[in-house]
DNA sequence: GCCTTCCTGTTTTTT
DNA sequence: ACAGGAAGGC
């Protein structure tokens, strides 16, 4: 039994012993976080505590299943099973189906994703008549989310006059209106979108103090997993919770802080010691996973940021090798160069296609790595990017399970009702919808009472609607008798689903047809597994919870030998001997969208060490000079992070020197409106520019766009002399005609009209124009 | 009510 | 570049 408690550090061993009262773990990257947790929850087992009464919040489903099959060896027999393990929203929807009653939600409310969240917004922008130029959906969605998060109803956002302020300036002034009929709209129809779980979790928990009582007592020992990334809802559910017992102990590194925007607070790490009383802190500062070379240059970059807790993560490993950093003409080529060096490292060192990780700031880029995997015959799997279960094919057998369990749910009942085509257009749609509005029922409801209303639909048509209402009636039926595997088969034949795909012979389509079965399986295991509940209609809602909260990391199959391809915010909590981190260049990594604040950069900072330190034993670099975006073939400029890290900790593949690092200029025209000091404290070097400096193309244009009278970093060109009438030719806007000539010398400017993008002023100065005879 | 073509946003990250 | 939605014609 003492075995576990001697394979731990110091450290980590005071943090696994200490029982009582409120704890904070700080715990620097692979400095075996999990490891204190599991041991620590074993350990209170041992010491009598029971399972039920434990409550363990991590970041993924996968990271609570692979604890608790630690726990179950550790503490043998199958106690573990009991133990509340899983992400905020998937226990807390455990908790709400259970005393959602209370609230007014039936048991089987249904969980709206992001794609149901939108479609609703999109209907209420339209029903309102708002133009959707300045509402965009997405736009008043995330600012809803936000208010959500920060516990901001309604009414509350009614009395906040700061907040409706803040919106008329927006152009927006019927936020508020919408804020609340969305909330309406999913309410009425039984469901509850992602900030719902959080937010009506709160709600129960402030308006009903029994269930409060109840669950406090029930969970006398909390544990928090990634703290750094708790939003405000978060983080009032596990102050009420454990306001009781105090038994209270997180865990979080603040430099792995990545969530910031969707409503992490980083302050809730940062002010722990301040909201409970004499807290017991610890620091794992011992890293175990990556090499010195790894480790100290992930050390390098964060000290750049000024927001943080001091610590110093430190190793005992080896040395290793340096980090390597590349730059490709583009991104077909850095597809290659990773190709052929995971094939290189997999003869030298004999590695395995598990051993390696390619990390990207942005789902798009997978594009040209998974080409480049694929020409060379290299197994490789793709993380995120569009879920399995956001795709159309699985959505609509979803959506008729979904009706099926809650004949309310709106934006089921609309995706399939007419699909398979059924004769039941857009107007039949608009006159249900304006009943369902009117009557305050739901649109299924309006269908079992038409001939009762006065609606302006056919006969035929009428009959068409019953019809769908009374098969979804039958398979509810059946869903009483059956199991979900049963019932999801008897759908796809009986509404024509399968025979719809199967119409579609493309490859596309082949694929569907596929996906429709790998569904099928799913649903099959699912049912496999839950072989002893007896209630089949409860395992249909279950499975359908599972599918909704699922991260794609979850439904992960580790058994096959595969390259992963992920982004650095799926990457955290992983680990890989090789790490690739692609793209690194300014505008990309960093964001071009997180350069206006200095939180929003030193969160991108956090994010490039959260790469850089999933690196066990050797971590590449790699840029571009320019790379498909948007269609286009751009320029780009390193990103300042690669200049970040003390060079003696890199090794260079193509010579610094050939290529330089320029992005100091970006730095201060970009960062003009921040604490330009502060940054440039934390710059020493881009204070002294490189020996010899030579700015890009980009930077260039950049600086002729921003100042005009740009000093002496750009040659002026061989001054061409100028005629209205003559025809030029530019190298970005083509071939033109001179309008008119103004001023002289370095003042020189021109008018000129160009075929393809209009009129345009050039500064003679720095215009690169050839004269054409 | 269905089908085609045009238009638009997407590429920052996700439970 | 590309998918998904909107709009307009049949």
């Amino acid at each position: 039994m003492q075995d576990y408690i001697n394979q731990l550090n110091e450290a980590q061993r005071e943090a696994v012993l200490q029982k009582d009262g409120p704890m904070i773990v700080i715990a620097g990257a692979g400095s075996g976080k999990t490891r204190v947790l599991t041991y620590r929850i074993a350990h209170l087992m041992h010491q009598g505590v029971d399972p039920f009464n434990i409550l363990s919040l991590t970041f993924t489903n996968k990271a609570a299943r692979e604890m608790k099959t630690r726990i179950s060896q550790i503490v043998g027999g199958s106690e573990a099973k009991n133990l509340w393990m899983g992400t905020f929203h998937s226990v807390f929807a455990r908790i709400l189906r259970i005393e959602g009653d209370k609230l007014g939600y039936p048991p089987n409310f249904t969980i709206y994703d992001s794609k149901d969240s939108q479609q609703l917004m999109r209907t209420i922008i339209k029903e309102m008549k708002l133009d959707k130029d300045v509402y965009k959906y997405k736009q008043v969605l995330s600012r809803i989310s936000s208010f959500k998060n920060s516990l901001i109803t309604v009414k509350a956002y009614r009395k906040d006059l700061e907040l409706q302020e803040a919106d008329a300036m927006a152009k927006r002034p019927r936020m508020g209106d919408i804020y609340e009929e969305y909330v309406e709209r999913c309410f009425k129809a039984g469901a509850m979108d992602f900030d719902d779980l959080l937010l009506r979790t709160n709600e129960l928990l402030t308006r009903f103090p029994d269930v409060l009582a109840k669950y406090q007592k029930r969970f006398k020992y909390i544990l928090v997993d990634e703290y750094q990334d708790t939003n405000h809802s978060q983080y009032l559910i596990v102050r009420a919770l454990s306001d009781r017992y105090q038994n209270i102990c997180v865990v979080g590194d603040d430099a792995q802080s990545i969530y910031a925007f969707r409503g992490a607070n980083i302050n809730n790490i940062l002010n722990f010691q301040r909201d409970y009383d004499k807290v017991a802190s610890f620091r794992l500062e011992q890293n175990y996973r990556s090499t010195k070379n790894i480790v100290e240059a992930a050390n390098s970059v964060i000290d750049k940021n000024k927001t943080k807790l001091e610590k110093l993560v430190w190793t005992a490993n080896d040395e290793g090798g340096k980090i390597k950093v590349n730059r490709l003409m583009n991104d077909a080529e850095e597809g290659r160069f990773v190709a052929s060096s995971i094939m290189d490292n997999r003869m030298q060192d004999n590695a395995q296609n598990g051993d390696f990780a390619v990390l990207y700031r942005t789902n798009a880029q997978s594009r040209a790595i998974e080409d480049a995997l694929r020409r060379k015959d290299i197994p490789y799997r793709i993380y995120g990017g569009l879920s399995f279960y956001q795709h159309k094919e699985i959505k609509d057998v979803l959506s008729y399970l979904r009706l099926i369990i809650n004949p309310k749910d709106e934006e089921s009942f609309k995706r399939i009702v007419n699909f398979p085509a059924r004769g039941i257009g857009q107007t039949t749609m608009d006159r249900l919808t304006l009943a369902a509005n009117h009557y305050k029922k739901s649109l299924f409801e309006i269908v079992e009472h038409i001939h009762k209303l006065e609606l302006q639909i056919n006969k035929g048509t009428q009959r068409k609607l019953i019809n769908f209402v009374n098969m979804i009636k039958s398979f509810q039926i059946t869903a009483e008798e059956k199991d979900a595997f049963y019932l999801t088969e008897l759908i796809i034949k009986k509404t024509g689903l399968i025979q719809e795909y199967k119409k579609d012979a493309s490859p596309e389509g082949i694929t569907r047809i596929e996906n429709v079965e790998e569904l099928l399986n799913g649903v099959r295991d699912f049912v496999e597994g839950q072989k002893e509940v007896a209630d089949s209609r409860a395992s249909l809602a279950e499975f359908l919870e599972d599918v909704s909260l699922a991260t794609d990391l979850d439904k992960q199959v580790d058994d096959d030998d595969r390259v992963a391809l992920m982004t650095i915010h799926l990457a955290k909590g992983l680990e890989f001997p090789y790490v690739y981190i692609v793209g690194l260049e300014e505008d990309l990594f960093p964001s071009a969208m997180s350069l206006n604040t200095r939180s929003e950069l030193e969160e991108e900072r956090r994010l490039f060490y959260v790469a850089l330190t999933r690196a066990e034993k050797q971590a590449y670099l790699t840029y571009v000079i320019s790379r498909y975006r948007w269609g286009k073939l751009i320029d780009a400029d390193p990103s300042r992070f690669i200049e970040e890290i003390d060079d003696k900790f890199l090794d260079f593949l193509v010579p610094k020197d050939d290529y330089k690092f320029n992005s100091f200029i970006d730095r201060d025209i970009f960062n003009d409106d921040v604490d330009k000091s502060k940054l440039r404290q934390n710059k020493p070097k881009s204070t002294t520019p490189p020996p010899s400096h030579k700015p890009s193309e980009k930077q260039l244009r950049r600086l002729r766009k921003l100042k005009p009278e740009g000093e002496t970093l750009s040659k002026p060109a061989k001054p061409v002399t100028l005629i209205n009438g003559q025809e030029v030719e530019h190298e970005r806007f083509g071939r033109g005609k001179v309008i008119e000539v103004t001023g002289v010398g370095n003042d020189a400017k021109a008018s000129i009209n160009f075929k393809t993008s209009g009129v345009k002023n050039l500064i003679l100065k720095f215009a690169k124009l050839k004269t054409i005879d």
